[in-house]
DNA sequence: CTACTAGAATTCTAGACAGCATGTC
DNA sequence: CTAGAATTCTAGTAG
């Protein structure tokens, strides 16, 4: 089938893919038309990945904009938000319009709806319908990119309840689901109504094997000599002699998935033999450049491991790195100048980076749940196989795993290549998911009695395949009464139907996006500076799951016998509940520490893993500062909550040195931590600072002063500053260090800058001009130009003895006035 | 006394969404 | 109840 023979679609898209080249449609495409996608119709197409699944899509979405129609194409991740944004820019020449949202880049609201096609992420989508953005109900075709991800347990319930949500306010959405080839596609488009497009076509063959001993077996029957010498190193050897295969004239590429980051950063640094001799000069060239560049973005050790091998052609990918980091390798991978890169599932699943040969190292993974190596999903080796394979590039693309015995062999053959993947499972019937989405659903109106969030609930995945009919209500009802202590929810039990409502500060929560155990937890943290309550009811354990306040215990898969008291109302051996506190007694001072302690220990922030040798050093830690911390602190001896609680601290002290101005790679060690964890600890903290905030102003019974000190905890984290560099660092062009020389130098506050000796700002900024002169605009200085000063030498002297210039010196007095 | 190495003991374990208002060194 | 690879430590040996 040409594109140009097909209808529907705006004029001239059909003679513009033939133009790029898609002479024909590809089957599965070719099905799908056939199945109507071009009419309005909803349908499931589980492909394999590259074989033109995207074209579908937007096969979809542009003949639903051609009948005046909206779009929106749900993405798993923000990184593919930008890159499926970039693909469908293509299409502005026929007046189709793209848009995107996510955490990270948003376009404004209003600007949004009068684009054709957004693209956004799942929970940007939820988000986006608990505020009440006004274009969801305009919208005449979804795409839910990768559906099988409902299939994931912390994530999945969010997408699944999402699509169900869009469902029900738009009856005749068409719906676009693009899933990998699972097990059981015709269950996904069996909920959502769709014809089912089903194919393992691919346009580059793929041939997948496991190398044992001196040969790749394949799966076709066909075998590679590729001899391993003892105590060589199988993955070397595969990966030269890829590199050593030509095909147009250059060798093929490499992806190598390891189990951990530190598997693939050793793994990247011994394969440096085998790219480093076989690189050209120009190629070294153009790799100490982005070596370079990489040591630019963090000067942590990760940062130079990874510059290091970088310069020798290997690179190791991991979510330890920045993002910079990532998109860097990616690029150059891409570009194929990075020859071969030992990555974690980051890779498997993220941006399009496909390699010549793909190279499943580890097929095992720790996990702690399952209490040791857990073999990978059929679905996931198979996503990491279908890297294998650059289109226009490679004429085939082969993924081998790795054996080191026939046992394993055989093993592999049986468990992965002739394996379909499992079929997908609604983990929707969980305590941690049913909490935020039952909350989300009766706050922003799809259900108002028990009966109708049951009946909303029924349109969801988990209802289609579920057997045990009452596992959800049951789920739900606990749900409901955690909802209820915590004040989120009101029940009027009188009417036939129970009625639900939620609270203002139940709005509040789901409007913020926060867990509700989150938002519990920050509330009674808060609550504890005014008059020191007792805990909250409920507490998080490792899963998130909730527990029994009088019962730490509790089985958490068995909700029909948990009993919650509100906090304080009936604990008779707890002397910090029996009346209001003594005089003396003064509330603990909030400190940035507690702060950051209170929402690290949130279910909305991953924990820190707690090394050898933590538990003692934190343990001590937190007994020096337990008057810092907000609530009681479990019991070391009797209390499974300890463990968290010492993991929230690691995250806090974290967050606290960041905030104190450590430097990264100070911080990195320390935590044993990458330049991207940093960053992502410290953006979650932020976010959630600012939800507390907020939260703080809606309730009652917190103290002004505490919304004071959450807002500048959260200001120090997003600067990365001591208090008294808050008013500079706010200057554009300003960041944590070159506040802190201009303070040093005397220069203490966005006024000061304004007045300043411009030798002494000059000094201060180690003589750049440029940069200097852009500071001063920013800080609103009248006369920013730097023509004939010279900079002042001693002003980049630590000068503590400068700070008498003047300007009022209060570091923070902007502070108080805003908002 | 140092350098080296084999084997034993120990250590450590994937990923990443959201709000809000504008810009690090 | 359950793992296994990489790193570090240690003891023994050679130089």
């Amino acid at each position: 089938m040409e594109p140009s023979s097909l209808s529907g679609l705006p004029a001239g898209v059909g003679e513009a893919l033939e133009a790029e080249g898609v002479a024909e449609l590809y089957p599965p495409q070719e099905a799908a038309v056939e199945a109507g996608v071009t009419d309005g119709e909803s349908l499931v197409a589980a492909v394999p990945t590259a074989s033109g699944k995207t074209l579908i899509a937007e096969l979809a979405m542009l003949s639903s904009i051609e009948r005046g129609g909206k779009a929106l194409y749900i993405v798993p991740l923000r990184a593919l938000a930008s890159e499926k944004k970039a693909e469908f820019e293509r299409w502005e020449e026929f007046d189709v319009t793209v848009g995107v949202s996510t955490g990270n880049y948003d376009s404004d609201g209003e600007w949004l709806a009068s684009r054709d096609i957004i693209v956004a992420t799942s929970e940007k989508v939820d988000s986006l319908i608990r505020n009440g953005a006004p274009w969801i109900d305009d919208l005449t075709c979804v795409v839910s990119d990768e559906v099988h991800l409902v299939d994931d347990s912390h994530r999945g319930p969010t997408l699944e309840v999402t699509l169900a949500k869009l469902r029900k306010v738009n009856p005749g959405l068409q719906t676009v689901a693009l899933s990998a080839t699972v097990g059981n596609a015709d269950v996904i488009a069996d909920w959502l109504d769709a014809e089912l497009v089903e194919s393992d076509w691919r346009p580059i063959e793929l041939h997948t094997g496991v190398h044992f001993g001196n040969a790749i077996n394949f799966d076709d029957g066909s075998q590679r000599e590729v001899p391993v010498e003892r105590g060589e190193d199988q993955t070397a050897r595969l990966v030269a002699d890829a590199l050593d295969t030509e095909e147009d004239g250059q060798g093929g590429s490499s992806l190598v998935f390891v189990n951990s980051r530190r598997n693939a950063e050793s793994s990247a640094r011994k394969l440096t033999d085998v790219t480093g001799p076989r690189l050209t000069g120009d190629e070294r060239d153009r790799l100490r450049e982005l070596a370079e560049e990489i040591r630019g973005v963090s000067d942590t050790d990760t940062s130079e491991d990874l510059a290091d091998a970088v310069e020798e052609g290997s690179a190791f990918h991991h979510a330890g790195l920045a993002s910079e980091h990532r998109s860097l390798v990616e690029d150059a991978f891409r570009d194929r100048l990075i020859k071969c890169v030992s990555a974690t599932p980051t890779l498997a699943a993220g941006v399009n980076t496909p390699a010549r040969r793909v190279i499943v190292r580890d097929w095992r993974r720790y996990d702690g749940e399952f209490g040791g190596m857990k073999p990978l999903d059929v679905l996931e080796v198979h996503q990491m196989c279908g890297r294998a394979g650059r289109p226009g590039l490679d004429p085939y693309g082969e993924a081998v795993l790795l054996a080191n015995n026939a046992d394993t062999r055989e093993e592999l053959f049986e468990r992965y290549v002739w394996a379909e993947a499992e079929p997908v499972r609604s983990k929707l019937a969980a305590e941690p998911a049913l909490r935020t989405h039952v909350l989300a659903t009766v706050a922003s109106g799809f259900a108002a009695t028990r009966d109708g969030l049951l009946s909303f609930l029924d349109n969801t995945l988990y209802a289609t395949q579920t057997d045990d009919e009452g596992r959800l209500a049951a789920v739900t009802d606990t749900v409901l009464d955690y909802l209820e202590v915590n004040g989120f929810v009101e029940r009027d039990r009188d009417g036939g139907s129970e009625g639900l409502a939620a609270t203002g500060i139940g709005h509040t929560v789901s409007r913020l996006y926060l867990d509700p155990m989150s938002a519990a937890e920050i509330l009674d943290g808060l609550r504890t500076v005014a008059d020191d309550g007792s805990g909250p009811v409920g507490s998080a354990d490792a899963d998130g799951e909730f527990v029994a306040a009088d019962d730490p215990t509790a089985d958490a898969d068995d909700p029909g016998f948990t009993t919650y008291t509100r906090a304080g109302e009936d604990e008779p051996d707890d002397p910090a509940s029996e009346g209001p506190a003594s005089a003396g007694d003064a509330a603990p001072a909030v400190t940035p520490l507690g702060l950051y302690h209170l929402v690290s220990r949130t279910p909305d922030t991953y924990e820190l893993y707690l090394k050898s040798g933590d538990r003692e050093e934190y343990t001590e830690v937190c007994y020096e500062r337990e008057a810092e911390l907000l609530g009681d602190t479990p019991s070391e001896y009797e209390d499974v909550r300890f463990e968290d609680w010492l993991a929230a601290l690691k995250t806090g002290r974290l967050l606290e040195d960041w905030a104190n101005e450590v430097d990264e790679d100070r911080i990195a060690e320390r935590y044993g931590v990458g330049p991207g964890d940093i960053r992502g600890k410290v953006d979650t903290a932020e976010w959630l600072l600012r939800a507390a905030e907020t939260l703080a102003r809606d309730v009652e019974g917190i103290d002004g002063d505490t919304v004071v000190q959450v807002r500048e905890a959260r200001k120090r984290l997003e600067y990365g500053v001591r208090e008294e560099l808050l008013d500079l660092a706010g200057v554009r062009n300003v960041g944590r260090k070159r506040a802190r020389r201009l303070y040093e130098a005397g220069i203490e506050s966005r006024a000061d800058l304004r007045e300043a000796d411009k030798a002494v700002v000059l000094g201060a900024l180690r003589g750049r001009e440029r940069t200097a002169e852009r500071i001063l605009e920013n800080a609103g200085r009248e006369d920013p130009s730097l023509d004939g000063v010279d900079p002042d030498s001693s002003a980049s002297a630590a000068a503590t003895a400068g700070a008498d210039a003047d300007g009022d010196g209060d570091g923070q007095a902007s502070l108080g006035d805003f908002g």
